[in-house]
DNA sequence: ACCTGAACACCGTTCAAGT
DNA sequence: ACCTGAACACCGTTCAAGT
């Protein structure tokens, strides 16, 4: 069921993604969906963890922290953007709330240890780093509706501001001089 | 029209902002709304511009752009949470883009022109700015809909964080070694 | 446990027509 | 220019019932 519903988002948009669709797909009658899941939005909340299955964790023994706390990122970034469609849907929802995202907060807050910022700075420092990112990943996806002539960056010109602000926050944080160092 | 939908919006949230609910309050047939305004989206990307106009912008000449920076982006942060609801929308449309937006780029552009930072990285700090203030106001707003025991923050908390990642991206950014100094 | 027909209470939008 | 009745093509969800 989760699989058709990423189907059906991969294939035909978040806007195809109705329960009576997904239950077409699956030869069944809309209101048996309501079988196994509570609601759409229960739903969709599986479909926000399971996407995040794909980010690419660095060795968590990488030289400098602060880079992996980059190529993380920048690998949740790319893992977004699979689906556009949702990234929206993850701000609205607040990011993702299942294992998948525990277990990349959990690896964030490591890397951010042994880059010298200990809690409650970590804590803070994390829900910075995933405001950003989803952020980012919303404006790069394409808009709902294109409306005038609007001055867009292209995918590339994006993944670029996206590391450029990372780059900025990342010393930010790293650099805090009210922070205790290692 | 926009008044109207802009209190629908503040009294019964966006869920209740409908073309229909929207007619009935003009005591007007719902297909009326199609003679002032093309659409909904239409309707939507008005009033995302329009509540853009309360925000306060420092005084030109202030004395520290960095704190002016600061203060910008904090006024624009407030305003986005009056109408919570209206803040993933701002995600999904990737900002807002009528004449308030313009203004607020125009003054932050300066801003950081006065702290060093020149083309074409203030344009690219101008977009991380505004991907974070829109994240950060998303991330604080309520939940369309709570579930389970999450340990959300509450909205000082929230504003407390907001300002941290703040004060970490304008150090980065005008502390870029890349960038020239004046 | 899993599935169904039928219905409820809605949506945004269009069309032809009226003033 | 502004407004309307009526309809079209949908939604998510619930209910009682069937296997």
């Amino acid at each position: 069921m989760l699989a058709a519903a990423r189907d059906l988002l991969t294939h035909r948009g978040l806007q195809a993604l109705t329960m009576r669709a997904l239950a077409e797909r699956l030869d069944v009658a809309p209101n048996t969906l309501y079988s196994h899941v509570a609601n759409k939005t229960a739903l969709i909340d599986d479909l926000l963890d399971e996407v995040l299955a794909e980010v690419q964790a660095p060795t968590p023994d990488i030289e400098d922290p602060t880079v992996g706390l980059h190529q993380l990122m920048a690998s949740a970034y790319d893992v977004l953007l699979v689906h556009p469609d949702l990234v929206p849907v993850y701000l609205a929802r607040q990011g993702a709330r299942g294992p998948h995202a525990q277990r990349l907060g959990d690896i964030t807050i490591a890397l951010l240890r042994r880059a010298g910022v200990v809690e409650p700075a970590a804590a803070e420092a994390l829900r910075v780093l995933i405001i950003y990112t989803i952020g980012s990943a919303a404006f790069a996806s394409r808009p709902p509706l294109a409306t005038g002539t609007e001055h867009r960056l292209n995918p590339d010109e994006s993944a670029a501001n996206f590391a450029n602000g990372l780059r900025w926050l990342l010393a930010g944080i790293v650099q805090d001089p009210t922070q205790v160092r290692r």
